[in-house]
RNA sequence: CGGGGCGUAGCGCAGCCCGGUAGCGCGCUUGGUUUGGGACCAAGAUGUCGGAGGUUCGAAUCCUCUCGCCCCGACCA
């Protein structure tokens, strides 16, 4: 590719609305340009990156054995309703009508339509099993599309949707996309990480999601160096310290604490570790006669609401006039002692605590060496349930937790037969019985893995793109392309010869000035340059750099293809 | 949805409080000089000041409505 016959178009400066690095760049470097919230045009040098990123994920897919088709992007909202996601589904699901007044979605996912497919073209379990997928734009009415192409509305998926006779084969492809998983992220040359998502059900088998690793991610993972345990932080289980509760030493005491509403504060003011703070949170259970109710946990642990729902019930957060209610006492000094009617669960950690600190029911006063049986009942139940922080010991026993953040870019489910139920998708089997199948849906975010990898890969002056997805693999850079005859020629020819070894080359024929050629191709993450200039011409060499290097290496010109061939494919 | 902020040239911003008919940097055009790290000089072009309505002799500026975009939203218990 020439770059006088391509398209160009960098920043200087990124439009002030991009929050995080990858957005930044991206924009700056001309790969995307906004249309409106959460929907952007890829412009042709972005267009190379995700056309990479998608070839890799099909000829994956592809080897795995399953087989591409293409689905509507719309669909008529029957088989949305159906299967029961119309009502379900809310505001995300972009809904309209055609000029029929007949309600149509447009797919944000395609298990519905899918499922219709195969529940008419499979009948015999001789038909089975089979791999549907396809690489396609859907769309999400997102409340907060933001990060650019990180959670935009309309995005490029990856969905594939597999369909067994039995849930034993189901678990087989299962175990076959997690290999093909960690095959394309690692061709795609991402740092990441599997993670369960769902180890509750079906022995945390049933769910994994791909994270790549990056600062910037919106999700927490809790992960065990010393083994392959790794958790979304919001399933990842807090295990119980393995000690029994110390004896009480301490008498209670009500201390003052003016003004210290906040654990932190108050641990300060009394000159305790924040550890051996209780704090109570005041909810309301909705299915409850009696509502109100109080979770302890320790003062440094957070509430995981995901736990929470689980063991009390659907609930809200208690208003302040709810708590005065039930406690007479304003939020801040509200604690578990002398609250006759009100049901109190204990998370695990609080149930070992002694000589505690917690909030005295009593606008400005706390009590200190609080014991559980002696001041205030034996707790009673006690549940997981907080999020884990770093430090926690691995549920599977071996070593402590590490926290880190990650980008979803990958998500494989066992679906089961939620879907083939509800839209009757069966088949006869051996015995000539009519069966449902089992499904298996598989998910990767192919735009969203560009602005994942520029997360993991950027520095100072732009974006570091890995090979496999760069938009060019190498650039030359001649130096007075329009004035020198020998470096026009000299250019010309190293593009012929790297173009013809295989290459992905783009020339810089633009007659810029080189710092203006240099930022550019810095910008947009080339990993690969290589220099011509009059200069070394005259020495007989030309220059190499790879975008990971500050400096530039000299190699005479007689083996400079030879020797940028080496590097790209090293 | 609740709260906050912002819409002025392609991009980044000033001007608004205190009304008087719009400016800076980058980019763009033309000419010249330059040519190994986002050049310099000169001359230019580009705005329904997001939209509608109102107040006023006069509105980017004040008022009302509207549209769009951005940010924050358990950690007080």
């Amino acid at each position: 590719m020439r770059a006088s016959q391509f398209f160009i178009s960098t920043l200087k400066e990124a439009p002030s609305d991009a929050e995080i690095v990858s957005h930044q760049l991206m924009l700056r470097a001309g790969l995307i340009r906004r249309l409106a919230g959460g929907i952007y045009t890829w412009m042709p040098l972005g267009l190379r990156v995700l056309r990479k990123v998608e070839a890799i994920v099909r000829e994956e897919m592809n080897r795995a054995g399953a087989i591409e088709l293409l689905m509507p992007a719309v669909q008529p909202a029957e088989l949305w309703q159906e299967s029961g996601r119309w009502e379900q589904y809310g505001p995300e699901l972009l809904r309209f009508k055609d000029r029929h007044q007949r309600d149509f979605v447009v797919g944000p996912t395609h298990e519905e339509v899918i499922t219709d497919v195969v529940k008419r073209d499979i009948r015999s379990y001789r038909q089975l099993p089979r791999h549907f997928y396809q690489i396609q734009t859907k769309f999400r009415d997102e409340i907060r599309p933001r990060f650019g192409v990180m959670r935009g509305r309309e995005f490029l998926m990856k969905d594939g949707y597999s369909f067994h006779a039995s849930f034993e084969d189901l678990k087989r492809e299962y175990g076959n996309m997690f290999e093909t998983y960690t095959r394309i992220f690692t061709r795609l040359g991402l740092s990441f990480r599997a993670v369960a998502a769902d180890p509750g059900s079906i022995g945390g088998t049933g769910s994994h999601e791909f994270h790549v690793l990056a600062d910037s991610g919106e999700d927490a993972i809790a992960f065990c160096p010393a083994s392959d345990y790794a958790a979304n932080v919001e399933l990842a289980e807090a295990v119980a310290p393995a000690q029994p509760r110390q004896a009480p030493t301490k008498a209670m005491q009500e201390v003052a604490t003016p003004g210290k509403i906040k654990c932190a504060d108050v641990a300060e003011f009394l000159g305790t570790g924040i550890e051996s703070m209780v704090k109570a949170i005041a909810i309301m259970r909705e299915a409850e006669a009696n509502p109100f109710a109080l979770i302890l946990l320790r003062g440094d642990h957070d509430l995981n609401e995901i736990k929470a729902q689980k063991i009390v019930g659907r609930f809200r957060f208690a208003a302040d006039a709810e708590i005065e209610q039930h406690l007479g006492c304003r939020p801040g000094y509200i604690g578990p002692i002398g609250t006759d009617n009100v049901a109190i669960f204990t998370d695990r950690t609080v149930a070992l605590m002694s000589d505690f600190v917690c909030g005295a029911n009593k606008p400005g006063f706390h009590l200190t060496g609080v014991n559980f049986a002696r001041d205030l009942p034996e707790v009673a139940n006690v549940a997981d349930f907080r999020n884990v922080v770093a430090g926690d010991p691995s549920p599977d026993g071996k070593g402590r937790l590490e926290l880190c953040r990650g980008i979803e870019v990958g998500h494989i489910f066992q679906l089961r037969t939620k879907y083939s139920e509800a839209l009757k998708c069966s088949f006869l089997n051996e015995e000539g019985q009519p069966q449902i199948m089992e499904m298996g849906c598989y998910g990767i975010g192919v735009s969203r893995i560009v602005g994942a990898a520029i997360e993991q890969g950027h520095d100072a002056r732009g974006i570091v793109f890995p090979r496999a997805i760069a938009p060019f693999e190498i650039v030359i850079v001649p130096v007075g392309f329009g004035k020198c005859v020998a470096v026009r020629e000299e250019a010309k020819r190293i593009y012929d010869e790297l173009s013809a070894a295989g290459m992905d080359v783009i020339l810089d024929d633009r007659d810029e000035r080189p710092g203006v050629m240099f930022a550019d191709w810095e910008l947009t993450g080339i990993p690969h340059r290589v220099v011509i200039g009059e200069r070394g011409l005259k020495e007989g060499m030309a220059e190499y750099q790879s975008r990971t290097e500050t400096e530039a290496v000299k190699v005479p010109l007689s083996k400079i293809v030879a020797f940028a061939q080496l590097k790209v494919c090293g």
